[in-house]
DNA sequence: TTAATTATCTTACACGTTGTAAATTAAGTC
DNA sequence: GACTTAATTTACAACGTGTAAGATAATTAA
């Protein structure tokens, strides 16, 4: 009986190797200027790598872009898969995935705050906003017709562009901000806010 | 006396037509192609210019979004400026300048679905995003300490973070899903959701 | 270890883009 | 109608792009 995976085709590690060059590059470049400015070029020579052999790997820049989008999201996906384990309720799973995620990009800040911190590369933000919305879409279901929002007269789908929004949103702010609170305590104003935000109303008087 | 506005050199109208047939140009581009694929030559031909004209106005394509995007906040000011007469009350204004920004979005949809719309071109959010965060910070301190925000132990900056990001979002899908309600309508959904969101826990059970 | 396969390197080329210069033509101003 | 300024035309050097063909080096399989 065959026990190996079949899907390990297992890679070259020249070709590992040569990718995971290119890429940091590429990040670093990143920081230093806008991405106008950055050439294949510039890239493979900070890479130290053939010019010619970045096509053998990439169309263009942009088509590298998306393929480090793509490795980002399923980064993503698996750290949140793991921690799911092992959660005592599910209302509290929904704010530990959110801790993961902050101490994931908390893990890897210089590579985050490139893609994500800067409007330099939008296809990142775009991608984990559509990631993202697809979860507040999902918790939204589990909350059900019987909720607040429903009663309110709230389109779900509106409620599903705010609630995704302000979550990533939150996110990018943070990381521009240079992530100046600890995962678990945004996690838990996220949580305040959702709940108890803008109750009031403004001031009145002239 | 000088009755005369010192602020109006009164431009030759050869430098406007040339400049709005470029900017023309470039949106209609925006709309065919990744901004990657568009060249200063492609600029031109569309907007029958000399291409060398084009560098007598702007330095080079970033600059010329640059440019644009200065020009579409200053009109969105406007915009909202001009609906601040005769409101009733403090706490109206407030959802009467966010109908004014839609309205005005609505009536310059072609070029607003591609700057703001598309992932394409980051400044003209990244503009947009830094004036409603004032907004919304200016919002807040109106509201004051004794609001249910500070009650709630929230930090200020986060709650700008997450308020602002909401909204410019919300307008961003309003305006990537075809603007399918109301500028009165989303207003009233906005508020909506501003004040009774999210009230419920999630559902429980296995 | 040798032989195979495959990735990378080297050199080269055609083509488009960029930004600038100088002289000319056309449009707007007084 | 003379003056001023914007736009055009033509030209050029530098750079970036994407591809090709053959040589070299690293990896893998026998």
């Amino acid at each position: 009986m065959d026990m190996t995976e079949p899907t390990k085709p297992r890679t070259d590690p020249r070709i590992l190797r040569t990718r995971q060059l290119l890429k940091d590059a590429l990040i670093d470049l990143l920081q230093e200027m806008d991405i106008e400015k950055i050439s294949v070029n510039k890239i493979a020579e900070k890479a130290t790598i053939n010019r010619v052999t970045f096509y053998l790997h990439y169309r263009d820049i942009p088509d590298m872009l998306e393929k480090m989008a793509d490795d980002m999201i399923e980064e993503i996906q698996e750290v949140i898969e793991q921690s799911q384990d092992a959660k005592r309720s599910i209302e509290d799973a929904d704010s530990h995935r959110f801790i993961s995620l902050l101490e994931h990009i908390a893990a890897n800040s210089k590579f985050y705050k490139v893609v994500l911190g800067t409007k330099r590369t939008p296809i990142f933000t775009e991608r984990l906003l559509k990631m993202l919305t697809g979860s507040v879409a999902a918790r939204m279901e589990l909350m059900g017709a019987d909720s607040s929002i429903s009663k309110a007269g709230i389109q779900k789908d509106i409620a599903i562009w705010y609630g995704s929004s302000a979550l990533i949103g939150t996110i990018v702010s943070w990381i521009r901000n240079d992530m100046p609170y600890s995962p678990t305590y945004l996690a838990r104003q996220f949580t305040l806010l959702r709940t108890h935000q803008f109750l009031d109303q403004p001031a009145k008087g002239k």
